[in-house]
DNA sequence: TTAGCATTTCGATATCTATCTATCCATCAG
DNA sequence: CTGATGGATAGATAGATATCGAAATGCTAA
């Protein structure tokens, strides 16, 4: 999976934020959760959590789900997985891959 | 090499730039700059420059090195390593280490 | 249809921060 | 010492954003 720079950039950001980090954190480790799942957990109001959700899902580091009455929110681990490999390939922390020379 | 909480929030917010991403991308490439290389790279004031430097050095990612009349900058790899590999830790992108029991 | 809950949207506010200009401090060359 | 240059600091400003309470929207069940 290749990010676009625009993406990157969005995923930095919503990764800056550390109660966005809270909720993304909390979502790898349960699973699957929807709004009022995770404002139970923090101590913040309900339309902020609902905010970063937006944000984290703009961001495609998350997946919305719409069930009925509920929308559940679940990590999107490829797109993490780009982000990580992208951001080492940025600063540096990877081997360059060369691509073989068509000829 | 293990973050504190606290590095690791502000490394965070060092990445989340887009400027301060591409100054550490430019050190990442050259090895080492001082503060009026990379002003002569980017289109920013030169104090700009020196603040996102300060910022990223807080951060740990840069190194600085004062000689004489000049200021060096160089990326610290070992802080940016452990910042991804924390990263991956906390977003379960990695399996987890249980580390033996002593006995 | 109506009551009630889940979620989003709206509007406001306070804080944060990226950026600038102007200025100051330190070091080097003469 | 003096002037020039590299770099940091001070102070101001504009824009972004995290947060809230209130209201709107959407869905389910009775």
């Amino acid at each position: 999976m290749k990010l676009a720079s625009e993406e990157f950039d969005r995923i930095s950001k919503a990764l800056a934020d550390p109660q966005r980090r809270a909720i993304l954190q909390k979502l790898a480790v349960t699973g699957k959760l929807n709004c009022s799942d995770v404002h139970a957990f923090f101590d913040v109001s309900q339309p902020t959590v609902s905010h970063h959700l937006k944000e984290l899902s703009m961001a495609g580091v998350v997946q919305r789900e719409k069930q009925g009455q509920f929308c559940y929110y679940h990590v999107k681990s490829e797109t993490l997985t780009a982000y990580v490999a992208e951001l080492q390939r940025r600063l540096g922390l990877v081997a360059v891959q060369v691509a073989p020379r068509a000829r």
